[in-house]
DNA sequence: GTGGTCTAGACCACC
DNA sequence: GTGGTCTAGACCACG
């Protein structure tokens, strides 16, 4: 389910926080379930636990998730879009950043639509 | 003209790269035009004049800029929006990524209008 | 009468501690009246009876009740004030702490009388 | 300056949080002064550099200080007793207990007072 | 030089 | 079994 790029330049406790938010976010993890432990991803993804540990750390200042200490790692209720807006303050930093540089509002909309074009959304 | 800020967790060499790009995009910089020497831009800026060298020898590889050695350092004729084309990249892989995580067109483009709303573009 | 928040920080023994505490101070449980017996109370609370057993442990050693093997566990007869002095030893130390990073006297009693608004002692 | 108690149950990170934050709000590490690096502090207090950095890096959360990679780290400017805010949290969360222990308001008073008895504020 | 990331272990507290 | 803390290293990016 979740997969690492280590060649990447994007830390790997980054990569991981992204994916697993997706995963919240798509319904993959339900609210209140646990997700796979420290130990058991860390294995999994052939990473350290130190590492994982670290995702699941930054992920619980976000409020995304919950730790009960010696039971495991679980997925906070989620409440009206908690989570899209932290993936959209990713978004909203990069289209400052592009608007800084020059770029205008009519290029971000239509790469908006383009890649939206086959949803209704 | 240009600005850094040191506190930011942005790399300078970063910014300076970014920034230069805005004001090739703007027509500050016209087509072979020179751009300032690495000495007397980091004498301005107060930085490393390495930093500076760094952030231009990117804009090179990246084909915006041209150096002459012992003449300067120059900037490329701009081709049809080559220059926006790098930017919208990295823009095209976050909303990407966005877009995988539930996040839904209208809030792109509500996004996008929120932030250049003072402008006409 | 007892409840645990099992997704607090705090570690359940220690809130069973607590609560027993408070509830002996306020009278609740007399002085040699018989506690409930750490399967009971684990039934009840649906804990490890093992996490009871322990909070039992730590309070008998503090002298705040006492176990009669095959009989059951007691309230210990309560001293002048001996269980508020287990706690307020607690609370001295980060009095003392807070006063050396600078906070004054105000600022607590104005937290205290805060904390205590709703009641009369 | 800085000393731990490796001894202590409390995280040796955790003791360099409230140390630190007790020397900024004293005014012995003043306005964007830089604290002493993580390799420094780490030899000097013979912890490992990650402990230090984990404090830092807690504290860099909680907006006391700052660090710029590659530089140091650096005292945030101190707002309006924003520090004392953070250390009188943690007060409040210990006269909580208390008060859910069955002490009194006048108890702690008392003790205010005895700790500040030689000082007026 | 600085901080940031990561590994490969270890021991502890809790349940 | 779980997560929390810590050590002793390593390599990288930045200035």
């Amino acid at each position: 389910m979740l997969t690492i790029d280590t060649r990447s330049r994007e830390p790997i406790y980054s990569q991981l926080e992204k994916q697993i938010i997706k995963l919240i976010n798509l319904g993959v993890y339900e609210d209140d379930s646990m997700l796979p432990s420290v130990r058991t991803l860390a294995l999994e993804l052939g990473v350290n636990p130190n590492t994982v540990a670290r995702a699941y750390k930054s992920l619980e200042q976000k409020g995304v998730i919950y730790t009960i200490a010696g039971k495991g790692v679980f997925v906070s209720a989620r409440e009206l879009g908690k989570i899209n807006t932290i993936v959209l303050e990713n978004v909203k930093a990069v289209l400052a950043d592009a608007r800084a540089s020059g770029v205008r509002r009519d290029e971000i909309i239509a790469l908006a639509n383009n890649l939206w074009e086959d949803s209704n959304d």
